[in-house]
RNA sequence: GGAGAGGUGUCAGAGUGGUCGAAUGAGCCAGCUUGGAAAGCUGGUGUACUGGCAACGGUACCGAGGGUUCGAAUCCCUCCUUCUCCGCCA
């Protein structure tokens, strides 16, 4: 969520920068800027009101103690007067605060200075490439084969026992996944990160503080009995540990990783594109994220992504950086890096991470802060990552690592799984 | 799930309708004291919105949200949560 103020200081920055992103409702900023400046004039107006009444009422009790009972009455129905008009003004207030709150809920983050300016995800700028692209034989099969062929993912199964977008690992598939999230994890702790154990169920407040609610309520599986949602990252619960939290200056950076399945309704997406691993309900995932200076989160954004391009040289799978343009991010992000993997066998690249740096645009919305000495409470940055998602990485190793001996396990890896190969 | 008792500032802990944003103690910060420290003494020590160049004000916040009242930490209602006992259970 935007500032208030910085908005009132800033209005034609920030209708650049929305009309940079392909915001379609510029209006929006004028009628939030109207509806702030009558805002604070009903507040001063309700608050010399208020301010009379309790002072009637000091006067009253001022007046009881003494027994002087008749002056007391009279001053009563003075201050009930006076009470009358209040009611007015605070329903007045209440309501153009709910005004401003859904017009600031619209407004979606200011790119930062250095996206690029795009309306579509052809507009994203590759920035890095790294890896071969391996030749494969003209038999190669994609990975949704592979699983039936080595027996090792059962998306059959798991329709079966739950629904589609649900597979079942079995046997090395198993074990495979066991092993990406420990080597992921044992990665992130040497990289300074301290592992959390989240619950994987949040309740509304939560959903509100990362921005899943009340936009994307479709987008999460919903505990109806007891109005929890199942995350869709482990963002939600690792970031609203600090909703409403003021940090000592000197705690920052905070550096937390956790490891969560996340769940994802996907509603209305289907189709080959979507095939085997490529998109699910129910996935494996590892995210990092960080709540930083604000001076340091570009620097810092920078360290995330090449600290997730590592993840993926240790793997040995080819991958390409993103910078994804103004119309292609999120709608919370100021700049964000996506991570793609070839997949040999489909012959695309596919989306494994997306690293970004929200500015204080969540932690306005959490009300997350920190303080130095003698300071006032100032916004934190904060930033997250995923570092990785399992299923396209499998997809990506299974596809590209095909031999006539089975699936080659890369070298980082076989401490994990302890096998080299599927087969 | 049932019965009961609680939730107050950084912490401990008073406060049951009227100068209570909140006693007291501890902690923390600053000053005094000291060669230095401890002890002692003095002062300070929350957040948000808002007015003001500032000094300094106003309003709100005692788990959350409503309500009663001229006035609520204190009374009423709903919810959340913690503890104790019983039941159930990985």
């Amino acid at each position: 969520m935007l500032q208030v103020s910085y908005i009132r200081e800033n209005r034609e920055k920030v209708l650049e920068r929305l009309k940079f992103k392909g915001f379609k409702q510029p209006e929006l900023v004028d009628s939030l800027i109207g509806l702030d400046e009558d805002r604070r004039l009903t507040q001063i107006e309700l608050e010399k009101i208020v301010s009379e009444s309790n002072l009637g009422a000091r006067q009253i009790g001022e007046l009881m103690r003494q027994g002087l009972k008749e002056q007391a009455e009279a001053l009563k129905v003075k201050t009930s007067a006076v009470k009358e008009q209040t009611k007015l003004l605070a329903d007045k207030l209440a309501n153009l605060e709910g005004k401003l709150q859904t017009i600031l809920l619209q407004l979606p983050n200011l790119p930062h200075q250095s996206v690029p300016f795009g309306i579509n995800p052809d507009n994203n700028v590759t920035v890095f490439e790294h890896g071969q692209i391996p030749a494969l034989p003209d038999n190669a099969l994609p990975h949704w084969e592979l699983g039936v062929k080595y027996d090792i993912i059962d998306f059959e199964l798991g329709n079966k026992i739950a629904g589609a977008g649900f597979p079942v690992y079995k046997g090395k598939g198993a074990k495979l996944q066991r092993a990406l999230i420990n080597f992921f994890l044992d990665q992130a702790e040497l990289a300074g990160y301290r592992e959390i154990q989240p619950p994987i169920v949040v309740n509304e407040a939560s959903g509100f503080g990362t921005g899943q609610l009340p936009d994307k309520e479709g987008q999460m599986y919903h505990i109806g009995i007891d109005n929890l949602y199942l995350i869709p990252t482990a963002e939600v619960p690792v970031t609203n540990l600090y909703r409403d939290v003021i940090l000592k200056k000197d705690e920052l950076p905070v550096k937390n990783c956790a490891y969560t399945p996340c769940f994802r309704r996907e509603a209305g997406s289907y189709g080959a594109h979507v095939r085997g691993l490529n998109r699910l309900h129910q996935f494996d995932k590892v995210e990092v994220v960080q709540i930083v200076h604000p001076e340091r989160s570009y620097q810092v954004l920078e360290e995330m992504s090449a600290y997730v391009q590592s993840l993926l040289k240790l793997l040995e799978l080819p991958y390409r950086v993103l910078s994804l343009c103004s119309g292609d991010m999120s709608f919370t992000s100021a700049k964000t890096y996506d991570m793609e993997v070839w997949c040999a066998a489909q012959a695309r690249w596919l989306e494994v991470s997306s690293v970004s740096n929200f500015e204080n645009y969540q932690s306005n919305r959490l009300k997350l802060r920190y303080k130095g000495e003698g300071e006032k409470p100032r916004l934190a940055h904060t930033l997250n990552g995923s570092a990785l998602a399992l299923p396209r990485i499998v997809a990506s190793l299974l596809e590209n690592n095909q031999t006539e001996n089975g699936i080659k396990i890369p070298a980082a890896l076989v401490p994990y799984t302890i096998f080299d190969y599927i087969n």
